[in-house]
DNA sequence: CTTAAAACAAACAGACTGTATGTATGTTTA
DNA sequence: TAAACATACATACAGTCTGTTTGTTTTAAG
């Protein structure tokens, strides 16, 4: 069996970021340690400083594909939307209903800000999910749906927080608290324009 | 010099707390080992492990500490105010101003939730600033300032994750963020209220 | 076919955590 | 007040982990 040396480098990082996310989902950054991880990648320790810098690069590794996908499941939720308020909801609902997989709510939200580090975090964070809560923000404020005075940085990381937290609390887990969050969010987002 | 066994207590936690909140503050938690604690504590580290079952255990005293702290800003800050919904305003304020203190900021909210864990983090949170936010929801609610029908608990979660986002990104260090983080709170207050 | 480079593996050094053992100081009681 | 005890503190140790260094195998190129 021989294998040519980009498959070689993609099958190892490949593995090791699978693996990554599922032992740091559930034994968080500092429980899971560079033997588990190779050993259950069926890889030496070596291969895997190889191929990351440390432990903390391969968790960045981890965090953007997890940022990924979270910005895949908002983007699938908002094609058929038109109204730019309503984009705003339902792109909202669709972040919480993919980011309240256990795994990645202790990835992104748990160990995600000691790890990669709060400010290092948030720039890989405003390069998706929250850049497109922005843009939402400011096409909304475009079309008159919100206020134009309001300033748009400050209200994206406060709702971007919103999100978050909303997520970290289990409001995305069971019906009850998914109606719940449901009727919060839609109560910001139309109180907000009502000033508008 | 002789001291009572409660004053020795009493000192040497008190030392080791201030140091750690100080250190943790700084380096973060991975970043600060138990040597450096008690080095700059002036104890021993089987002291530290005398009074504390482990580093985090002396992490989450710091916490606590901290949030009592957050506490009393926020009720010095609503002393003199009546109204329910100005009340939740001038209340996220102080936290705000309070919270944006460096270390602060780096122990609440970067390195807390992976140390202490998200939910146990969550129920200190709640015990202290989060319950005061949802009382004041609550009585805001009551005072008919805002809408009855609004499910408390959610919008609580996510009023207090955008509080502490704000934090976060900054917004409660220079005079013009500060403003810009005041124009939103209000808004999103207002907002709300228009629906009542 | 030989040589260079990449991928991988194994061995090593330093540091840290938590514990176990030992000492000193303070507190209770006979 | 002096012995018995408990609490506070200090030191030494065992185990584990991280990141690096050194060595081996596999692929790529001349």
């Amino acid at each position: 069996m021989s294998r040519t040396n980009e498959e070689r480098t993609a099958e190892s990082r490949r593995k090791l970021i699978e693996v990554g996310r599922k032992l740091f989902g559930e034994y968080g950054f500092a429980g899971t340690s560079t033997p588990m991880i190779a050993q259950a990648a069926g890889v030496s320790r070596g291969s895997l400083y190889h191929h990351f810098e440390d432990k903390a690069d391969l968790f960045h590794a981890v965090v953007e594909a997890e940022y990924e996908r979270l910005e895949a499941a908002i983007d699938e939720m908002i094609t058929h939307v038109s109204d730019p308020l309503e984009i705003l909801i339902e792109g909202g609902e669709g972040f919480i209903a993919a980011a309240s997989d256990p795994i990645s709510q202790r990835i992104l939200f748990v160990d995600g800000p000691s790890v990669v580090g709060g400010g290092m975090l948030l720039s890989v964070d405003n390069e998706t999910t929250t850049s497109s809560l922005r843009l939402g923000i400011e096409a909304a404020q475009t079309a008159g749906r919100l206020p134009k005075d309001l300033p748009a940085a400050a209200l994206t990381s406060m709702m971007s927080g919103a999100y978050d937290r909303a997520v970290l609390d289990g409001f995305g887990r069971d019906e009850p608290s998914r109606l719940a969050i449901r009727h919060a969010i839609r109560s910001l987002w139309y109180g907000l324009s009502k000033l508008a």
